[in-house]
RNA sequence: GGCCCGUUGGAGAAGAGGCUUAACUCAUAUCCCUUUCAAGGAUACAUUCAUGGGUUCGAAUCCCGUACGGGUCACCA
């Protein structure tokens, strides 16, 4: 008779170490009291979803705010999906985010005293826990085949029971020890499999950070922990890593609810202390009247790489999600008169239970605030590496005079109220062009858009002794009495109540005078504010567009 | 289909038996300010909290059913 010990023994003769060698291997973090060691831990599948950029965040900022450990573990346990360069891409991604870690999986090299952080190298760790729970007869070698495993499930479909490896139909559970190793020594295939002790038509609860107590009906499938190709599942993983790595909160998305009762069990198996769960809502999209996860193949926003190609400030991200996460943090903002993260106390039980819609107005509105925000040389500095990347006309643009363009940014941004027309970097070219004479050439070669009850020779005659005549300083209200009094002289009223009082006594009022001015400086009729404008171009470049507009 | 989670306005939500004529924010609309635009200021926008019943003097808030939405049932995470 073949004992579970010796099946252990049978099964991973090389593996030596134990469950306490690991124990002293990995000892207890020393942390201060409250200090919340959480993790980020994501598959190379692909790009950084915004979802899991939501999840991470929140991993980040309750480490930060306990004053405890935030680090980052590769699960790369599925060698088939898993894609090269995606990692090291993630990463890149987190740490443009600013949330990148200290301690964890890096693409030159793990750094951190709890490592492998890189599942696919921690095989020896894995198996000493997996021939522990053979030994102790928690964990048995199965044979089945996909094959029979779809045999058993269409069984259960027919007789319709609840599908899955349990009780009767846990085909391999309880053969004898001697008929698997000499199963094993005839080549058969085989993985490792939970033997829950669990009871489906008991319930068990357990406490979720955000959503309370939850009530679940325990778990007896025996899933997979060990598969063939000798790495542990997700399942096994988790409780294997987030225990040596002395994780106490682990954050993760709500479709690991129904798993959780397994996870509970394998830390149980071991004797282990679980740590805290926090499940978290998934961000969801509104399609055609349904909700539903916001999906990586049909919502660009997905991918957290759509915010960076479309300028989206990672401040404005950031703020945009922990509104989502916690609600009362605008109003945090509003009272605090600034938007920004630091110093707001993030908390799980302000947490909304349900999935938020993704909103674009929302990011937008975030965007601004967060870009105006920004001193220049920040904004600036933001602008100038996201044209490089993505921006070559921007990037153009920049480079022929950044200190010009540093100015047109800055535009009514030094005051109490700033402008705010700016949600994305990749909004500020199309706005903006006109400083640029080229650009203004393509507009002034489409026409430009003046107002058709003057005619051409009054325009000219006007914007000429505009150009030639109006103070180009030395502050605003000089510059904008001459330009009254200028107008005055054409005929414009420069008391608008005047104008009113009687219209045809006049060419127009002033900002009808100003309109022509500003087509002819900017090609169109909407612009910040003139004196801004002028004071920027120069009176070079300003004279020219005055008196050349209507050539 | 079983199980789990959820359901307050276009969106994020506050609300935890009487203080709610349901806060706050975004969006939208109108107005004000104003040389245009942006910003800013003001106002409007749920007679009602998915729905049906119940408990109670009193319910968005407690209980039960129903509907709807989401999640999960892999050698994927």
């Amino acid at each position: 008779m073949v004992s579970d010990k010796e099946l252990a023994e049978f099964l991973f003769p090389e593996v030596k170490e134990t469950i306490e060698d690991l124990e002293r291997r990995f000892p207890p973090r020393k942390l201060p009291e409250g200090a919340e060691v959480t993790r980020f831990a994501p598959s190379p599948t692909g790009f950084l979803h915004t979802g899991s950029l939501f999840t991470d965040m929140i991993a980040y900022y309750v480490a930060k705010q306990s004053g405890g450990v935030y680090f980052f573990r590769l699960e790369d346990t599925d060698t088939k999906r898993t894609i090269p360069g995606a990692a090291g891409e993630l990463i890149d991604q987190l740490f443009t985010f600013g949330l990148g870690h200290k301690e964890g999986y890096f693409v030159d090299g793990d750094k951190g005293d709890y490592g492998p952080y890189q599942q696919s190298k921690r095989a020896d760790i894995y198996k000493v826990g997996i021939k522990y729970l053979v030994s102790i007869g928690r964990a048995y070698p199965d044979f089945c085949s996909s094959e029979d495993l779809e045999k058993i499930r269409k069984a259960q479909e027919e007789s319709k029971v609840i599908p899955g490896y349990y009780g009767i139909y846990a085909r391999d559970r309880n053969l004898s020890n001697d008929e698997r190793v000499e199963r094993i020594k005839k080549g058969e295939p085989w993985v490792i499999r939970f033997k829950s002790l669990s009871d489906h038509d008991r319930k068990m609860t357990f406490h979720d950070e955000i959503r309370g107590d939850l009530e679940i009906q325990e778990n007896d499938i025996d899933v997979v922990i060990y598969k063939s190709d000798g790495l542990p599942t997700y399942h096994f993983a988790h409780v294997m890593d987030d225990h040596f790595m002395r994780t106490t909160l682990v954050s993760r998305g709500e479709e690991w609810i129904p798993s959780t009762p397994t996870h509970l069990e394998l830390f149980s198996a071991f004797g282990w202390q679980p740590p805290k769960y926090a499940h978290l809502p998934v961000i969801m999209k509104l399609d055609h009247g349904n909700k539903r996860k916001l999906s990586k193949r049909k919502d660009p926003e997905a991918a957290v790489s759509y915010f960076l190609r479309q300028g989206y400030p990672v401040e404005g991200v950031k703020l945009y999600l922990m509104s989502i996460a916690n609600s009362n943090f605008e109003e945090w903002c509003i009272e605090n008169k600034k938007y920004i993260l630091d110093g707001f106390k993030f908390s799980f039980d302000k947490m909304s239970l349900d999935g938020a819609l993704f909103d674009l107005d929302k990011l937008a509105y975030f965007s601004k605030e967060a870009i105006a925000g920004m001193d220049i040389e920040s904004f600036y500095g933001q602008v100038a590496s996201y044209a490089k990347l993505y921006d070559p006309e921007l990037e153009a643009k920049i480079e022929l005079d950044p200190a010009y363009f540093k100015k047109i940014l800055n535009i009514e941004r030094d005051r109490p109220n700033p402008r705010k027309d700016y949600a994305k970097y990749g909004d500020i070219l199309p706005l903006v062009a006109f400083f640029y004479d080229d650009e203004y050439a393509r507009k002034k070669e489409a026409g430009l858009p003046f107002d058709p009850a003057f005619d051409r020779d009054f325009i000219k005659e006007f914007l000429n002794d505009i150009a030639d005549n109006m103070a180009y300083g030395p502050d605003e209200a000089t510059w904008w009495n001459s330009v009254k009094e200028i107008a005055s002289r054409h005929g414009f009223a420069t008391v608008n109540r005047e104008y009113k009082a009687n219209p045809s006594a006049f060419k127009g009022n002033m900002a009808a005078a100003s309109s022509l001015m500003r087509v002819a400086l900017t090609g169109s009729k909407d612009s910040p504010s003139m004196y801004e404008i002028i004071s920027i171009m120069g009176k070079d470049r300003v004279h020219l567009r005055l008196q050349k507009a209507l050539d």
